[in-house]
DNA sequence: CTTCTAATTTGCAGAGGTTGCAGATTAGCT
DNA sequence: AGCTAATCTGCAACCTCTGCAAATTAGAAG
C-alpha cells in the first residue's frame, strides 16, 4: 500500500474525498503487518477517533481493495483480513495463535501442476500451516510441565 | 472419503447412529468433486428427502470433517466448501464461474520459503487463480462479438 | 417383537461478519 | 461564502453457521 500522502493524491485524482476518517485509516494500515480484520482496525481507530463508524471502516477498506492498495485474505474462521502488503508474497498461519506471517516463496510459477485440464493459471496463493516460533516455545513449556503426569490412557477406568 | 458402506461401519463403531438423513448425505458426497457448500447439499438432499433439515446437513458435515473424512475449504466469498477428496491435493479457482478444480502439485515441500523466522511448517494449501477451460471459450466468444464495436476510449466525449 | 434410552433430527432463535439504505454532514470546487 | 456530490453514521437486514430443547428414532437388550 502507498504512503498516506500518496493515497491522498490518488483518492483526490479519482474524485474521492480525503476525510479525517480515511486519513486515520491510511495511517493505521501503512506498514501494518498484522493482517487486521475490519473489527480490529475499528477498535484501534475508535480509540483515536471516538465516534468513527464501523461502516466507514468497511467502506474505506473496500475502496482501498478495489484500488488494488490492499490484498483481501480469508482467515480460516470468519472475518476477512486486509493486507497492505500487495507485493507477491504468501502466508504462514499458526495453528495455535491464529496469526498470519508474511513469507516469500521462490519459483512458485515453476511448480509442476497436474490435472489442470485446460485451466489457465494466472496467480497462486499459498497458505502454510504450522506453529510460529513463540507458540513452539509455549507448547514446549506446557509439555515440560506435564511430563510427570499420567496420561488419559493410564487412568483407571 | 470412504464409501457409504464403510462410513456406516465407522459411524456404528463410534456409537454414532446411521440415519436415513446421514445415508443420503454419504451418497451425495461420495466421489463428489464439486466442493459443495452446506446449502448446495441441502438443496440436493431436500429434493430427494423433503423435510430434511439444514441443521442436520451441517451436523453431518461437521461430524465427517471431525472424523477426517472431509476436508474443509474456505471459498473466497462466504460459505464453507466441503471436499470428500482428502488425498493431498490443491485447487484452481476460476475467476469467472467460481468453480474449484482439483489439481495435484509436485514437490510442494521442496519450495524455498524465506522469512519463516522460526515458523515450523507442517502443511501447505495452494489456491491457483485463473480461468477454467469452459470460461476461456465463453470469454473468447464474447470478445469476438465485440470486435467491431468501438471502445469506450474511442467514444466521442 | 417389545421396550428402553441415548443419539439424532428439527425448528427456531441468536451470534458474528458484512452490506443496503437514507438522512445528516462535509470536502473541496467556484 | 455557497454549492453539491461524496461521505459518514446508525440501523435494519442478510448470510452463514451454531446453541438449544422438545419430539423422534436407531439400535441394543430382553
Ligand atoms: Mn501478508
Ligand atoms: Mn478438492
Ligand atoms: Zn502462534
Ligand atoms: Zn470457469
Amino acid at each position: 500500500m502507498l504512503a498516506p500522502a500518496d493515497l491522498t493524491r490518488h483518492f483526490r485524482a479519482r474524485g474521492l474525498k480525503v476525510t479525517p476518517q480515511r486519513q486515520l485509516l491510511f495511517k493505521l494500515l501503512h506498514d501494518n503487518a498484522t493482517h487486521p480484520t475490519a473489527e480490529a482496525l475499528f477498535a484501534t481507530a475508535s480509540a483515536m477517533m471516538p465516534g468513527i463508524s464501523l461502516r466507514t471502516v468497511y467502506q474505506t477498506l473496500n475502496d482501498l481493495a478495489a484500488m488494488g492498495e490492499l490484498q483481501v485474505l480469508q482467515s480460516g474462521n470468519g472475518a476477512t483480513r486486509f493486507d497492505p502488503n500487495v507485493s507477491e508474497h504468501h502466508h504462514a498461519l499458526c495453528d495455535r495463535c491464529g496469526e498470519l506471517h508474511d513469507v516469500y516463496v521462490e519459483a512458485v510459477d515453476e511448480l509442476h501442476v497436474r490435472n489442470l485440464d485446460g485451466f489457465v493459471i494466472d496467480r497462486a496463493g499459498i497458505v502454510f500451516g504450522g506453529l510460529c516460533a513463540p507458540c513452539q516455545s509455549a507448547l514446549a513449556k506446557k509439555s515440560q510441565r506435564n511430563k510427570n503426569c499420567i496420561t488419559n490412557k493410564e487412568l483407571p477406568q
